[in-house]
Parts: C-alpha cells; sequence; structure tokens
RNA sequence: GCCGGAGUGGCGGAAUGGUAGACGCCAAGGACUUAAAAUCCUUUGUCCGUAGGGGCGUGCGGGUUCGAUUCCCGCCUCCGGCACCA
C-alpha cells in the first residue's frame, strides 16, 4: 500500500546508473567549450587502497570535494573531479606474500573494491580519468619524470649513512621516521652505511619556503613545513688546530658568542676525530665511538637527559682570541646537521651549558641581560642581550654591541679575515629515493660491468615490473628484482658494453607527486600530459585531503613540480593553490578493567555509566580513532544499507566543521535521515505518490514569507559552501524544510529552487524529486539559483534595547527606522523605563538595524 | 622544552565586538493509533520564584569597551607537530 514513502534503496541505483548512462559527469574536453567556461579543478588525496577498504573517515573529504564540485559546474564551471588510486608499496607486497599471489593481484581486488564503496556514495568523478599509480602506462612517465630529475642532475648515488628498517628489509627516508620508528608501523629503524639513490631536494629549500607564503593553506601545515625545512642563518668558522696542520669548520647560529666559546666538539662519526686525539686519549676516545656506533637511533633520542663525551686530547685555536680550547667527542653532535662539529658556548646555549657543567668545563659569560648567574643558567635571549667580555688582540670589539648587531660585526670580521663567512643552514636533507621493494617502480637506469651509471632512453621506456617467484631480498642482501632473470637483468647497450639493471625501486611517494598531471590527460600514451591541458586545467583550485600528508606527500610534490616548472613542462610554480585538511572522524570505544574492548552493540548504559549487557561488567567509555581492535570502526556500507548514501552523505558534513576532529554518532545519522524524509514530502503525497497538494504554480511571491527563507538559504548555502563550512549551510537547509512543513502554499518554483540547491548535498533524493516535479533534464546539469539581496532583508526587524549592557526588551521596527527614532522608541518603552529608574541616561549608543544600548 | 590549534548545555555544535546556545541528537509531555513504529505539536543552559520576573552562565584570573564567547595580558587543561638542528 504505502509504496510512496522515501526508499534510498531503489532510487540510489537507479540515478547512478543513470549518471553512468548519460556520462553526466565527463569533464569537457571540447576545445570551445573549454573556452568558453571558466575552470575548476577539486582533489582529493587518492586513497592507498588497502585490504581493510574504505572507513567512514575517506568519505568525508570526498563528500565535501563532490559538494563543491557538484555546485561549481551547476555554476557554470568546467569542472575537473576525478578519482584514482595510490596503489604501489609496501602493504599490497606484504599481502601477496602473505597470500600467494601478485601484488598486482591484490592491488586490483582491492581497488574494485575501493571503487564500488566509493560509486555507491553517488560521487560524481570522471571515472574516464581514474589513474593507477602501479599500471605501466602510468608509472613509465613516473620513469620519465625520474629521467628529467636525473637530466637535471638531481639525482644521484651516494654512500650515506641511510634508515635501515630490519623488520621492512628497506631504507626509510628521514621524513619517514620518527623517534627512531618507521611512523607506518612502528619498526625500529638503525643507521646503516649504504649506497642509495638521493634526490637533491635541499637545491630547493629557500624556494619551498619562499613560495608557502602566498598559498592559501592552512597556517599549520606551512608552519609544519617551514619548521622541516629549518632554516637557520649564522655563520661558518674555521678554528685551526693546535699543533696540526690542520683546522675544521663549525657551524653557529650565534658567531657573536665566540669570545664564549671554552671547547669544540666533534660528533664521533666525524673524519677527524682519529688523527687528532692523543694517544693519552686514544682508548676512551675509541671506546666512546664504538659505543655511540652501537647505539640505534632510538637510544640515542632516549638518551637526551644526560651528556655524555670524551677529551681528545686536542686543542683548538679560537680565532677571536687565539686562546686555546679543548676538543672533545660527544654525541650530542650529530654528523648529518652543519659541519658534524660545534663550537660550545656554555654560557648561551642550553645544551653546551648542561655539558659544561657535567664535566666541569669554564663557563664564560660574554651576553650580559640574564636573570640568573651564568654559572646556573645559560642566557640564550638573541634580541636585547649586550655583549661583553668580548674584545681580543686579533681586532675584533664586540662589547657593548646587542645580539643582532655583533653578529652583523663578527661575520663581517671572519670574512676579511678569511676565518668564515655567513652561512644558511637547514635541517632539511636530500631525500632518500630508493627502496628495497619490488613493488615499487623500477629504475630506468643500468650500471654498466665497468661501473658506468646510465639512465636509459626515454624510448626504452616503460621498464616493466618483471615477474619474480619471490618478493624476498635474495640470500646474499640484494633487492628482490635481483631474483628476476638474466633476460630482465642484464642488458646489451649499443656500443657493446654489457650492463645490469638498477634492481632497487622507487619508494611509495613516486607515483603520488604527480599524479594531479596525469589526471589532465590520463590516456596520452606519447607524453606524460599535453601542455594544452595543463595549461587550461592547472592550478589545481582546491585539494583536499588529511594533515597526516603535511610533511611528506605536499613537501616532495612541491619539490617536483618546481622541477617540472624548471623544465618548463607546468606553468606555474606550486601545484595547489588551495588545501583544506578535513580532521579525523573518531568513535566511541568501550574497555573493561582488563584492557578487553566490546563493540557497542553488546554494551548499554545507565545512569551515566556503561555496562555489558551480557555480564553487567563495568566498562570505561572513551572516543578514540577507530580501529579493528577497538571495535569501534564503522563502516560507509552498513550506513548506506540502513539510512543510503544521501543520509551518510549529509552526515558526514553535518557532524560539525569539516577540518575538525569529530566523534561519528549513530543518532546523528537518523537526524539528517529524518530531514530527507521531510524534504520528500514536500513534494510527494506519501499517500497517492502524486504530487504534494500543497504545490501551486503560482509565482514565488505568492508566499512572500517561505520565499524570503529561501532566498537567504540561497544566500547562505553558496557562502559556507565555498568556504567548506558545510555543516551551517546544511543547518540553514533544514530551517527552510521546518518552514516549508507548515507552510500553506509551497508554490514550484520555490521548490524547484531548493531541490537545486539540496541537490549537491543529496543528489539520489534531489534527482528523484526534480524527476517529479520539473521532468526532463538532470538536476546535476540544471543552473544554480542565484539570491535577491532585497529578500534576504526582512521588512520588520527587531531591535534589542539594552540598558548598562544588559538586554531588557525587544523592539520590533520596520528595517530602515532612522537612528533618532531607534532612540526615541527605546527611551519611550515602559520596560525600560523600570530600569532607568528614573535616572537620566549618560550615554546612548544606537547600532542601526541591531540594537540601543542606554547607559546610566 | 619549542611551535601550532582548541576549550561554549546531557551530547555534536552555532554565533568572530552587538539578543550566547542556530541546526541536530538525547530527554520529557501531548496529538494521531486498538497498540506500537512513523509523523506532527510543545518544553528543554542553570539557579531562585506558583507566576510575572530575576540572578548566574562560553576553562581560570585580570584588562580594553557603552557592550567581550569574540580583542589584549597572565595562567590551566586537552589535541597535533617538532625536539641534542649548534
Amino acid at each position: 500500500m504505502e509504496d510512496f514513502n522515501y526508499t534510498p534503496s531503489v532510487i540510489e541505483p537507479k540515478w547512478q546508473q543513470r549518471w553512468a548512462d548519460e556520462g553526466a559527469f565527463r569533464t569537457p574536453s571540447d576545445p570551445e567549450e573549454l573556452r568558453s567556461k571558466p575552470k575548476f579543478y577539486v582533489l582529493d588525496m587518492f586513497p592507498y587502497p588497502s585490504g581493510a577498504g574504505l572507513h567512514v573517515g575517506h568519505p568525508e573529504g570526498y563528500t565535501a570535494t563532490d559538494v563543491i564540485a557538484r555546485m561549481k559546474r551547476m555554476q557554470g564551471f568546467n569542472v575537473l573531479h576525478p578519482m584514482g588510486w595510490d596503489a604501489f608499496g609496501l602493504p599490497g607486497e606484504r599481502a601477496a606474500v602473505r597470500e600467494g599471489k601478485h601484488p598486482a593481484e591484490i592491488m586490483t581486488r582491492n581497488i574494485d573494491n575501493f571503487r564500488g564503496q566509493i560509486q555507491r556514495l553517488g560521487f560524481s568523478y570522471d571515472w574516464e580519468r581514474e589513474v593507477n599509480t602501479s599500471s605501466v602506462d602510468y608509472y613509465r612517465w613516473t620513469q620519465w619524470i625520474f629521467l628529467k630529475l636525473y637530466e637535471q642532475d638531481l639525482a644521484y648515488m651516494a654512500d650515506e649513512p641511510v634508515n635501515w628498517c630490519p623488520a621492512l628489509g628497506t631504507v626509510l627516508a628521514n621524513e619517514e621516521v620518527k623517534d627512531g620508528r618507521y611512523v607506518e608501523t612502528g619498526d625500529v629503524v638503525e643507521r646503516r652505511l649504504m649506497r642509495q639513490w638521493m634526490l637533491k631536494i635541499t637545491l630547493y629549500a629557500q624556494r619551498l619556503l619562499d613560495d608557502l607564503d602566498d598559498l592559501d593553506w592552512p597556517e599549520s601545515v606551512k608552519e609544519m613545513q617551514r619548521n622541516w625545512i629549518g632554516r637557520s642563518r649564522g655563520a661558518d668558522v674555521t678554528f685551526a688546530i693546535d699543533g696540526h696542520d690542520r683546522d675544521f669548520t663549525v657551524f653557529t647560529t650565534r658567531p657573536d658568542t665566540l669570545f664564549g666559546a671554552t671547547y669544540c666538539v666533534l660528533a664521533p662519526e666525524h673524519p677527524l676525530v682519529a688523527e687528532i686525539t692523543t694517544d693519552g686519549q686514544r682508548e676512551a676516545v675509541d671506546t666512546y665511538i664504538s659505543e655511540a656506533a652501537n647505539k640505534s637511533e632510538l637510544d640515542r633520542t632516549d638518551l637526551a637527559k644526560t651528556k655524555s663525551g670524551v677529551f681528545t686530547g686536542a686543542y683548538a685555536v679560537n680565532p677571536v682570541n687565539a686562546q686555546k680550547i679543548p676538543i672533545w667527542v660527544a654525541d650530542y653532535v650529530l654528523l648529518s646537521y652543519g659541519t658534524g662539529a660545534i663550537m660550545a658556548v656554555p654560557g648561551h646555549d642550553e645544551r653546551d651549558h648542561e655539558f659544561a657543567r657535567t664535566f666541569d668545563l669554564p663557563i664564560i659569560e660574554v651576553v650580559s641581560g640574564g636573570s640568573k648567574p651564568i654559572e646556573e643558567e645559560a642566557f640564550t635571549d638573541c634580541n636585547d642581550g649586550v655583549l661583553v667580555n668580548s674584545s681580543g688582540d686579533q681586532g675584533l670589539d664586540l662589547n657593548g654591541l646587542k645580539v643582532p648587531k655583533a653578529v652583523n660585526a663578527t661575520i663581517a670580521w671572519l670574512g676579511d679575515k678569511g676565518l668564515g663567512e655567513e652561512k644558511i643552514q637547514y635541517r632539511l636533507r636530500d631525500w632518500l629515493f630508493s627502496r628495497q621493494r619490488y613493488w615499487g617502480e623500477p629504475f630506468p637506469i643500468i650500471h654498466t660491468d665497468d661501473g658506468e651509471v646510465v639512465p636509459l632512453p626515454e624510448d626504452a621506456l616503460p621498464v616493466a615490473l618483471p615477474a619474480i617467484d619471490q618478493y624476498r631480498p635474495t640470500e646474499d642482501g640484494r633487492p628482490p628484482l635481483a631474483r628476476a632473470g638474466d633476460d630482465w637483468l642484464r642488458v646489451t647497450l649499443p656500443d657493446g658494453r654489457t650492463a645490469t639493471r638498477e634492481t632497487n625501486t622507487m619508494p611509495q611517494w613516486a607515483g603520488s607527486c604527480w599524479y594531479y598531471l596525469r589526471y589532465l590527460d590520463p590516456t596520452n600514451d606519447r607524453e606524460a600530459w599535453s601542455e594544452e591541458a595543463e595549461n587550461y586545467w592547472m592550478p589545481v583550485d582546491l585539494y583536499v585531503g588529511g594533515v597526516e600528508h603535511a610533511v611528506l606527500h605536499l613537501l616532495y610534490v612541491r619539490f617536483w613540480h618546481k622541477v617540472l616548472y624548471d623544465c618548463g613542462l607546468v606553468h606555474t610554480k606550486e601545484p595547489f593553490q588551495k588545501l583544506f585538511n578535513q580532521g579525523m572522524i573518531l568513535a566511541h570505544s568501550y574497555r573493561d578493567e582488563g584492557g578487553k574492548y566490546y563493540h557497542s552493540d553488546e554494551v548499554e548504559e545507565k545512569e551515566d555509566a556503561f555496562f555489558t549487557r551480557e555480564t553487567g561488567t563495568p566498562v570505561n567509555h572513551q572516543i578514540e580513532k577507530m580501529s579493528k581492535s577497538k571495535l569501534n570502526v564503522v563502516n560507509p556500507d552498513d550506513v548506506i544499507n540502513a539510512y543510503g548514501a544521501d543520509a551518510m552523505r549529509l552526515y558526514e558534513l553535518f557532524m560539525g566543521p569539516l577540518e575538525v576532529q569529530k566523534p561519528w554518532q549513530m543518532k546523528g545519522v537518523e537526524g539528517v535521515n529524518r530531514f530527507l524524509h521531510r524534504v520528500w514530502r514536500l513534494v510527494v503525497d506519501t499517500k497517492t505518490g502524486e504530487l504534494n497538494t500543497r504545490i501551486t504554480n503560482d509565482a514565488a511571491a505568492s508566499n512572500d514569507q517561505l520565499n524570503r527563507v529561501l532566498h537567504k538559504t540561497i544566500k547562505k548555502v553558496v557562502s559556507d559552501t565555498e568556504t567548506l563550512q558545510m555543516n551551517t549551510a546544511i543547518a540553514q537547509m533544514m530551517i527552510f524544510v521546518n518552514e516549508a512543513t507548515t507552510a500553506e502554499t509551497l508554490p514550484r518554483e520555490i521548490l524547484s529552487a531548493f531541490l537545486r540547491l539540496l541537490g549537491p548535498y543529496a543528489p539520489h533524493l534531489c534527482e528523484e524529486l526534480w524527476s517529479k516535479l520539473d521532468g526532463e533534464e538532470l538536476l546535476a546539469h540544471a543552473s544554480w539559483p542565484l539570491h535577491d539581496e532585497a529578500l534576504c532583508q526582512d521588512d520588520l526587524i527587531n531591535i534589542v534595547v539594552q540598558v548598562n549592557g544588559k538586554k531588557r526588551e525587544e523592539l520590533q521596527v520596520p528595517k530602515d527606522t532612522a537612528k533618532e527614532d531607534l532612540e526615541r522608541l527605546a527611551l519611550a518603552s515602559e520596560k525600560v523605563r523600570k530600569y532607568l529608574e528614573g535616572k537620566e541616561p549618560r550615554r546612548v549608543i544606537v547600532v542601526p538595524g541591531r540594537l540601543v544600548n542606554i547607559v546610566v
């Protein structure tokens, strides 16, 4: 009987099919059409298709971009809104080993699963532009870009101390290691000397820093990148070694404190250590160095609390006063930063101070202004301190100068004497770009038997991954690709020389460094992308994704883009003009005393406490990151089955501000579900299946009140959608529906405009209602409604009357009531007079259209 | 330790100098129903009062202002990032 209700399970597949059949979201490519309209490129960070499938965190960002894409299309933009797969990488390879299948097979399966889940949400992606970083049609161009980097002299092989992860059997980039562990898995990482591919990202450090300023990115992400790049200005200073015909250079940001340098420190790995150590100290130094070498990165950071070190027996000569100061070895100095050697100024550096106190080295004050005696605490302020005890017989006198001037004076003096120079130092290191894995892009590089590294010519691409039977390293420790047969591994050059292919592969980041460019022209088999497409669509207007990529992906991708810019292959300096980070979605979890987790179905609430249903065991309730082990993962499929994709979409955005973390609450989905049912009943009479009998063909103005709410709603939905404040856009549409539900008439024109507003948010429902109300054309292609500012202003407005800043009365007045009239009306009010208690107002503040405040 | 961000009802949150708590959830009461679900209506920050009404209230303490959730200063707590970077 009542088959006229809103049934998402019926209408959602129907409209998805229709959109697909009509190619409704195909990106325009006809030159005439491209010329005639403005463009909008809205991009999601493409997912890594894991075996676990989609969780509700993924669609949050995807829904936001889809709403924007759909609105922009209706507003007359050519929209590029693509989706693809970041499909190379470690987890796929591990799953392959586990299941005894080829990684490509695993990935195809996972991708099909992801695509199916994503498509159920009705996103308006142009699936004809789907990319997969692990397909050979894609990675041949990743290899091609590597050749560009190589040509620009930005790729090199070096024997470097690298982060080696024994558990994974591969090296990792600095960005992938934190506190001595791999950030993804927590596996311990150690230092190892290995010959590896590096990319010279450090050459771009300054540009990567400078160009952040003009980007419309969250300030926190920019700041994280600035910190990661870590620029500091200072000086390289050369110290002679007493009794040796040798010297060494230190980097310092405080050359002004040279007179306070009472010792120097070399990193344990510093090449000079062995040479200068005196016989008497040799045993102690050797012991210390081997201990330091055996410490893992983890230990070296964990032991941060106490300083250790040993005296070499040698002395350096301080260039400013020719004094001899002892040279120590200590592991608080890192070989990998600066020169691996420092001058220590315990009076004005906390670490040096701690070290000096531990080993009873002299502490000299050379900058005055500290609040405690210099023996007790280092004075590190570098703005207002004034130099003291800082003149010497070598001609430098800094006494009386403030720190910034003293820094410059010292740098100038060092330059004149040839003892040093200004130096800009970055924390950023070159990018370790090779991995000992199978499931990644092979390098387009061969090593000739006579020892030369030769890049392949472009026409030799792609270098396809060979089939191998095992994905483990070889018995003698070479990467898995070394297991390939000689028909792959061995190459003969045109000049007759024989060579072996590079067996390392590129890291997972490689494919994601340029995928936004491949979307521009994804089926091009002659070039990575065409110039015309790049000129038209770039830069990306909006890029949405999780904040976990703030440094890694977003720094690497900017670097590659700048290289491509220098090669004349892209026309913008930066790839992503606007970046938005969506917040993580958390979930309620329940855990008993013993740490055992329970699913929310197994738990009930009694008087503000939670207990298991079965046994009544008390459990703690908390809000945490979703994870399998915590039994609190929300699966989007379950939500769609219960409420439909439109409710899912709407709830994802209604939960709260897009950028903050927030907990998933099923009750909230019910709320938006109710809203969608109410929208349905505005249009459909659920008893007859016909149109709601309140719908009229009269002009919108025939229901003035509802029409005004509509125009306010249009205005707010547009501005809030553009700024991604979609929670308040939805709230405003709820206000409209509340008003319309009780309205006596529903002019067709008004409903039509409303459906177009809601369409980007709840596209299936709105297409269905639109087809009932308006007929032929797809709602997705309808034109966007415009608001009339005059209708957004009410004729009668409420004016608040305050006495001494407290609200005491509310007056309803015509909207343009003059200041004087407002004041007169307020003072005439009986309630107000009561609060004045006969006193004369001292002052009256009138804000037209808002309030009157009477001060007595 | 340093650098960001945040703290508002029972809950998610709204309001960036002008009516604090929009919108939604939960809860209570009512209508419809044989009944339930669904739907619709009403109430819902807190305290005092039968009520009219009033006091208090945006982490804490100060300040600026006619007026502060919003701006400034000092603290507390939580979240995120970085951390022997010379």
